[in-house]
DNA sequence: ATGCTTTTTTGATGTAGGTCAAAACACTTC
DNA sequence: GAAGTGTTTTGACCTACATCAAAAAAGCAT
């Protein structure tokens, strides 16, 4: 899985303001209804980027600055274990937010990579000016809350759960529910690596050959 | 593993206001410091309860309407699966604010208990209570905040880690590492369920014999 | 101390899913 | 279309850990 990352180290496209798509405000509106004054600065912290396939949004060993929303596209969380193997440990589909918890709150180095597997439109807040906000509008805190229940714990309850309680199998066929698109969009092996599971296994389940 | 719960379906002990210790006022503004006023207010909201072992601060199918604060004693998260097994998936120390997400945020039924293992100090806050904390005081987001950030998405991240990435053994001396009390203060079945674990193997575990 | 209950340990056996190696398939690119 | 690269599938084998059953130990009440 040797990619060919290093073609992409450019610095980042800027869309114009005006390419700036109403998608994002319709999400932002939509996790709680903030003042219009707000919502413009907001919006106005929020850097959109245009970026290729196999972009990193974070690279592990760099401290994470950003909390980004997916407009389109996809990307993959993932880090490189001790013996090497990369394993994914989340996806992030359009108009989800996301970063990396640990390295932004605690300002460390990220043990985790961020790249995309699909070109992708992607807006950028730096966390600095998350703090900022927060520190200015009462009501984007409130908006910031409802974000990170809605968004972060909902998904991560439900991951501690699939990990703890459901086999091999029922993780793939529980994936598959609650993303239909993944098994196009996604291949086989970064699927495997996420739902922690064996290539070979996974291939079995999916054809449904027995383990005999 | 039955329990003689029915025992203690007393109506709460409530302490007095006077008894009421510093020690989360503390706990609270080590998160970050709130002014006089708010602090004040937010303390009032915590109402504090004197509570024996094998209580049920939350029972599985009941809505969860409250953000404890465990002063002392010790608590465990547990729902019963579809083969009537017992399953831990969380225990909450002394010091730290624990409640139902999925139940509390979406005013669902709670598929989780959370029992006391241990006499109990606890704080209760009313998740409504929270609410209008949120909306009449910028401080109390800005706390608020914080204390899910430090809190709640620091351990649950690692959880993930530990279920994903580590064996038996490796999860059973992370574990220790991280809370060396917990291999006096929990029972091996406990400990056993909670890192998915079979008693069994725990017990092989913990004397150092190998599985052969 | 003497039961009685609950928890922990030990041993034997079973199985889900991993690993390794090779073949089959699917793509690009020339 | 052939060659090259990456991805998926297949088969043989292995291992970590579960399950089942029973014994041992530890907590309790009386």
């Amino acid at each position: 899985m040797a990619q060919k990352e290093n073609l992409y180290f450019s610095p980042l496209k800027t869309l114009s303001k005006k390419a700036m798509s109403t998608k994002m405000e319709e999400s932002i509106q939509s996790i709680f209804q903030l003042p219009q004054v707000v919502l413009a600065e907001v919006c106005d912290a929020f850097k959109p980027l245009d970026l290729p396939k196999i972009f990193f949004l974070l690279r592990s060993g760099k401290i994470c600055h950003n909390i980004w929303f997916v407009q389109s596209g996809l990307t993959r969380h993932f880090y490189v274990d001790d013996r090497g193997k990369e394993r994914n440990t989340w996806f992030t589909v359009e108009n989800n937010f996301t970063t990396d918890i640990p390295s932004l709150l605690n300002q460390q180095p990220a043990r985790e990579n961020i790249q995309l597997l699909e070109d992708s439109i992607i807006y950028a807040i730096a966390y600095s000016d998350v703090q900022k906000l927060q520190q200015k509008h009462h009501a984007f805190c409130i908006w910031y809350i409802k974000m990170l229940e809605n968004n972060y714990f909902h998904q991560i309850e439900q991951r501690i759960d699939e990990l703890q309680f459901m086999n091999a199998t029922e993780r793939y066929f529980n994936l598959l529910k609650k993303e239909p698109s993944f098994s196009q969009r996604i291949s086989l092996g970064n699927i495997a690596s996420y739902l922690n599971i064996s290539q070979e296994t996974l291939s079995r389940i999916r054809n449904e050959k027995p383990t005999f």
